[in-house]
DNA sequence: TGATTGGTTAGCCATAAAGCTAACTATAGT
DNA sequence: ACTATAGTTAGCTTTATGGCTAACCAATCA
């Protein structure tokens, strides 16, 4: 399913870093890969988890691979967690109302 | 750190759908495991490791143990993803601003 | 007390994750 | 043409994940 790649990719920090950086604008391999200690094919090793579950697409024009931030997919856990909640308090509620009588 | 495990645990569907089973209200190990056709000791791994991300909490009474939902925990990830939607929409923000000036 | 139920422990297997190095490809810059 | 830059591929380790069986413990129930 989607979401397990979804939920995968954001496990690890390096990726929900990447993630970050990309909230604020597209990014370069390279200077995804400079806040890291990490070798380059470890790196990139993260981006394709990324890509593939669809947080991150990214497109190479000449050597250089631009990253960005598909936040389509983050909506979708967004939407998940809601729905999540959304049932928990309707149990709160009801056993709130059973409560008071 | 507490989000790596956390989104880790939500990484699987048995997990997911232990915890969409909780938010309904606790429920003990044998409970749980009914809806899967899993031999026992797989789910209970499962369940560990939700306890170990701080998702599900568990006491044993007698020869029982239930399972209730920590909710703090899922409420992290809302954190964490609310978080992130802000600096992206704060760029589309400069963004729209940008291409209207 | 003996059998059943509910869970647990231990240990095995196959696959995937996360890192590395080394060697390679392909574009840009001089 | 040569060199440096930006990624990529291949292949190797180590550790974790997700599943299984078989055997075990502990609390009920008859």
């Amino acid at each position: 399913m989607q979401l397990d790649r979804v939920f995968g990719a954001l496990s690890d920090a390096t990726r929900r870093a990447i993630v970050m950086r990309l909230c604020d604008g597209e990014a370069s391999v390279g200077e995804l890969a400079k806040p890291f200690e990490m070798a380059l094919p470890s790196l990139m090793k993260h981006i394709r988890i990324l890509e593939s579950s669809g947080l991150v697409a990214s497109e190479k024009t000449g050597r250089v691979r631009m990253c960005s931030l598909q936040t389509e997919a983050l909506a979708t856990v967004e939407v998940w967690l809601a729905a999540q909640r959304e049932v928990w308090e309707q149990r709160l509620d009801r056993l709130e109302m059973y409560l008071r009588n």
